[in-house]
DNA sequence: TGCGTCAAGGCGTAGA
DNA sequence: TCTACGCCTTGACGCA
């Protein structure tokens, strides 16, 4: 992991300019309309209150460098004597920017990949194992998407053959209208359930 | 305390 | 052989 080369970023991560896409695209989220609203307070004080090491826009990364790890980390033993798995909780300025990004593009090139990491003070291979698992989510959202349209179809033809089924997928569906991971709310990969 | 979310682990595969 | 990918699982964490 190279992050010695950090260069200026080419576009703009003025604290300004994230949140005025926040706003903008908070108001099509209904459902993270409170979390945003908590990102947006927490983003304001983010600014004055951290660490001097931080980059312009003011992004903490709890996970920064092998020397610098995210969470309850190195030194936690589980009581079976093994090192505890730690999970970097990325803030919400490095998701944004990540979002962002795939929004334009879901596979970054190694270049782009360490500019993006050094940008956000990531290591590449959390940037690119954060795309992974979005590009899976984002899969996973549309089959569960089709799925949902085709049952709520088959429920309407009447098709008696598929009905048990198609009604268990749409019950499916209806309740999954209530998780927050299947919705986006960056541009191209809005909402497909509704 | 159970459950949902998500970063990371693991495994198989493809391409250079 | 190495690297990055997809797919699925695991484990930490936050919330109701």
């Amino acid at each position: 992991m190279e992050m010695s080369d950090a260069v200026k970023p080419l576009t703009s991560f003025l604290i300004e300019d994230i949140l005025s896409i926040k706003d903008s695209t908070r108001l099509s989220g209904k459902c993270c309309s409170q979390k945003m609203e908590r990102w947006k307070e927490e983003s304001e004080t983010l600014s004055e209150e951290l660490c001097p090491q931080e980059t312009p826009f003011g992004v903490q990364t709890e996970s920064l460098d092998s020397s610098c790890p995210s969470t309850s980390e190195s030194s936690s033993f589980s009581s079976t004597g093994k090192q505890k798995r730690s999970r970097a909780a990325f803030t919400h300025l490095q998701v944004l920017e990540l979002e962002k990004k795939f929004s334009h593009q879901k596979y970054l090139s190694a270049p782009e990949r360490a500019h993006l990491a050094s940008t956000l003070r990531l290591t590449e291979t959390q940037v690119k194992i954060w795309f992974q698992n979005r590009r899976y989510k984002t899969k996973r959202k549309q089959q569960t998407s089709e799925l949902c349209k085709d049952a709520y179809k088959a429920e309407r033809l009447g098709l008696r053959d598929d009905f048990v089924r198609s009604s268990l997928i749409t019950s499916f569906c209806k309740a999954y209208q209530y998780r927050p991971y299947l919705w986006d709310y960056s541009g191209p990969w809005g909402p497909t359930l509704w």
